[in-house]
Parts: structure tokens; sequence; C-alpha cells
DNA sequence: ATCACTGCAAAGTCTTTGCAGTTCC
DNA sequence: GGAACTGCAAAGACTTTGCAGTGAT
């Protein structure tokens, strides 16, 4: 299976550069199967490639751009990151950190009934929705 | 308005030993109408009544007891915590991070559904979901 | 009396910042 | 050439741990 995105026009779209380090952060958030924390990917894409300083400098780029997202998995401190588009909500197990996907066009409906109720907000740009439980594994 | 609930039978039922800065902790959440920091509730309860340590420990005890949550607000790195029961889901402003409740029978259905389409989980024993917008004083 | 809880100090983890040098457009 | 990006070193923010003393039951 070939890659689907091309990492260098994904950036110069967004109006970054395509720096070598970021393309290969990039293709490896594309094959990632789920939300890695930064040390997880500094190691996947090796010390040598991308410094890790340089690696938080993208991802908060990419973040803001709305490349990729920060979810937070309740595993100890560290935020997890995944490409947006390809990923949408998980299933986490408390006991052995596995992740499953999901994704519910009912979320969709709960946003929007959730906007109409509210006094305040009228736009609603972003959410999040993790579900946490025990794997068939850890029961 | 008087308070609901009571924090030394709380903690008691929870098998812990009902302290005064515990208490105060539990009485002060109660009052919260949004969820706080470490550092905010620090700051509330006063440095003097509830060591910042003891707090974190305070905390880390009745989150694994249930009793209250932690919640990421994406907000910096920090967590905020909130009394279980009190509050559920929430809409937080990304500009100037006010915080709104939202409580929707809409979301249990999506996690019966996402348990029903899931693979290998079968038990989910908790969920987070939180709207991210742009509140009416900020557009 | 016992065991949970507390506070201090210290360390640990995760993330950001400053700055000089390098690279992409 | 110039702005964006990088890497190093250092600092910063947030959280945990060890240990001796205190307090709730």
């Amino acid at each position: 299976m070939k890659s689907n995105i091309d990492p260098a026009a994904i950036l110069r779209k967004a109006g970054y550069r395509a720096t070598p380090g970021r393309i290969k952060l990039l293709e490896m958030l594309e094959k990632a199967t789920q939300p890695l924390t930064v040390a997880q990917i500094h190691a996947k894409v090796g010390s040598k490639e991308l410094n890790e300083v340089t690696l938080y400098r993208a991802l908060e780029a990419l973040a803001a751009s709305g490349i990729v997202r920060r979810v937070d998995l309740q595993q100890g401190h560290a935020h997890h990151y995944e490409l947006v588009g390809t990923h949408h909500h998980h299933i986490v197990c408390t006991d052995c950190g596995t992740v499953e996907d999901f994704s519910d066009k009912l979320c969709d409906s709960v946003v929007e009934k959730a906007t109409k109720k509210s006094s305040s907000f009228k736009i609603i740009t972003s959410h999040s929705m993790e579900l946490f439980g025990v794997c068939a594994n850890c029961s």
C-alpha cells in the first residue's frame, strides 16, 4: 500500500517549508495506527533525523494549522499526536493502553445539539471524545 | 444555598480519612463552576490549608476512586479536575478559556453504539468529550 | 496503637525558549 | 538574500517520590 498523502505538498500549502524532518514526521504519522507521544515519534523517526526540540516545534505548528491533532489518552502526562483525517476517536484500555479507533456520525449530532443549547457558543471548531474501558486481553 | 454533599462521609465511604485538607478540597470543588487546575485549587483553598504535594496526592486518590475526574481542556499542559456528578462535558473557548457545561443524553448512545461496534472492548468504564469553539465575547 | 496522611526537599518528566548557525524558496 | 527551520544548552512548568513526623480512627 503506497502513500496516500504528499507531505511536501501539505506542508507548503499550509505555508511551511518542506524540510526533510517534517516530511519524515508526516510520513511516519500516516503509517501510525494510533496516536503517538513525542517520545514515540522521536524513537521511530530516529533521533539523528529529527531533533526532539525541532519535533516539538513542528508538532506545535502542524497542530495550529489543523494538520495534526493533539489527543489526551490519559496515560501519564505526555500528549499524543495523530494526523487529522486518518483517525477520529479512540477507545483506550486503561490496563494495557491498547487503542482502538471508532468513528461515529452520531458524534456530530451531539455536537450540533450542544451548540444549539449553548447560550454563548455559536461556532464549535473542534471536539474531543475518547472512551475508556478494559480490552478483551485484560479482562 | 447550602452544601449538597458531605465531604467527610464521601471520604470515609471510599476508605479515606476525613482530614481537614481533603474536606476543604471537596467543599471547594463543589462550589466550583468549572474544572480547576491544581494551581487554581491550591490558590483558592490557601497554601497554608493544603500543601501542593498533598493536594496532588489527594486528587490522585480521589480520581482513582471516581470521586473526582481529570479533564483535558487543552490549555497548556496542566490538567483540570472537577467533582464527578456535578458536571459532565464542556465547551471551551479557545480564545479566552471560558468554560460552559453541557450534558447530553445523546452521548450515552454514542458510547453504546461504539461499544457494540468494537471488536475487543465489551465494557466501557468512562469517557471524555469536550467541545472547542469561540464564545460570544471573543467573536 | 496503627496506618493513612502530611509537608518538606529533592528529583523526575515533559515542554518551551534563546540564540547562533543552516537550509529552503 | 531572507525568512523559516534546526540543534544545542538551558530554563521552565508540572508532577512524583522518599522520608520523617503528625493525626484520624
